[in-house]
DNA sequence: CGTCGGTCTGTGGTCTGACCATACAGTCCG
DNA sequence: CGGACTGTATGGTCAGACCACAGACCGACG
């Protein structure tokens, strides 16, 4: 372990924390599921006192990168995680409330990533059983008593499952982003516009076609029905 | 104003803080550049301590949401920004470094965006005079005397310039913090490379093509350029 | 002997109060 | 009139304390 008690080159004292963290986890020095040193320990490596430490890793968590949990033991203290999606998404979200991104702009790049998930996922190389979990969240989808928001959760489920078949993590983390970031917003609309029991008949028919394209592995037919479900629901909602 | 002392429904301190602030960007009670109470008002108000209330602030400060100055007058303080682009970029970088995300996804991603945009650039509505500020970033990276970090910030530039046409403030945002995420990663490939002086001169020959496609509305040309010029530039750099 | 309970310990979460560096606003003095 | 000085409010940092929590430990009891 490096020696980090030197901030000659940083300012701001939670600075030099935040840039040994990036560090650490460039050089493998710390792994998905590792421990940071507590609070007070790495307040004493660098010098600084804890609130400012507790500043750099709360920058952490909201990026998405660690987690903290009180208490003791293996499962307490702050671990790494990778949640980029949830992370973005609330960014994302608070952007759309101050009106800086439409949500017309949201839906659109959504539509956008969607498509070209599916191009690819028709051309990608990918084992059939990475389907079943598909598979399983469309039966899910099909229990008659599911609230909206369960339902919307597994479709968004249901959504990244495909949309991993591409393999690209990058799209299907942001793709996962844009929805997290209008969620609520969605939410709302669906609980006041009713209607409900009309809509989510038709979103099944359209989960089950996209599904049989992408096992059929046409692309442009996956890609086409994908962009008619957003748009038609979307459409239908807000 | 409404009534933010009661925090009977929040379990953290700083949650009350977030969610009220989140509100009032919705409703419109905090614009784009309004100022912020103070901490100390802050957390005199919701009947907290200031370091809850600069664990919110914090929050919204990573998530480009807020800027915090020192200093007194109409420039310090807490003022309402609205800086996704580099949000969104310090976060996947993280990402990036954790190796959660793979630069090759970067790329990939980043090719999809900027093809779409330039293809949807070429259909959408826009007066001439938006090219303006794209020529002027041209010309300026004819310098030949340009650093090639300078060099690639007006590349950066170029290329939302760009995207800017197809009129999605997600699609630009997002490319933005695809390129900002791996762009200290990229300055070191190019500076240990070496090479600069060959690679330069190409950039600039595909730029203005990529340009004259967009002014000819030729959506299906500027996309394949654009796709071409990303392409190239990583696999010489990378 | 085994198990249940309390206790201990270490974690993050919060609070308090203080001091510092900064940047502007007003004032005072030359 | 103008520049230097002082006042003031801001965020940034620090120190020390207490709390809630969750697991680890260990003793007493069935």
């Amino acid at each position: 372990m490096p020696q980090p008690i030197s901030r000659t080159a940083s300012d701001r004292a939670h600075d030099a924390v935040l840039r040994h963290i990036e560090e650490s986890l460039r050089s493998g020095d710390l792994k998905l599921g590792d421990r940071l040193p507590g609070e007070r320990a790495l307040a004493d490596q660098f010098g600084i006192s804890r609130a400012s430490v507790r500043d750099a890793i709360r920058a952490l968590e909201v990026m998405g990168v660690v987690k903290s949990s009180t208490g003791s033991g293996p499962n307490a203290g702050t671990i790494v995680v990778s949640d980029p999606s949830a992370a973005l998404g609330s960014a994302l979200r608070l952007h759309v409330a101050s009106q800086r991104l439409p949500v017309r702009d949201i839906v659109e790049a959504r539509v956008m990533m969607e498509t070209w998930s599916l191009a690819h996922a028709a051309e990608a190389s990918w084992e059939p059983g990475q389907l079943d979990e598909a598979r399983r969240l469309l039966d899910a989808m099909d229990d008659g008593g599911l609230p909206s928001p369960a339902f919307t959760a597994l479709d968004a489920q249901f959504h990244v499952a495909l949309s991993a078949l591409a393999g690209n993590a990058v799209v299907s983390t942001m793709m996962d982003s844009l929805r997290e970031a209008i969620r609520t917003y969605v939410d709302d609309a669906v609980a006041h516009r009713g209607a409900w029991a009309d809509i989510v008949g038709t979103l099944r028919e359209q989960h089950r076609g996209i599904l049989e394209a992408v096992e059929a592995r046409d692309g442009e037919r996956a890609s086409r029905l994908v962009r008619e479900h957003i748009e038609w629901f979307y459409a239908r909602t807000l």
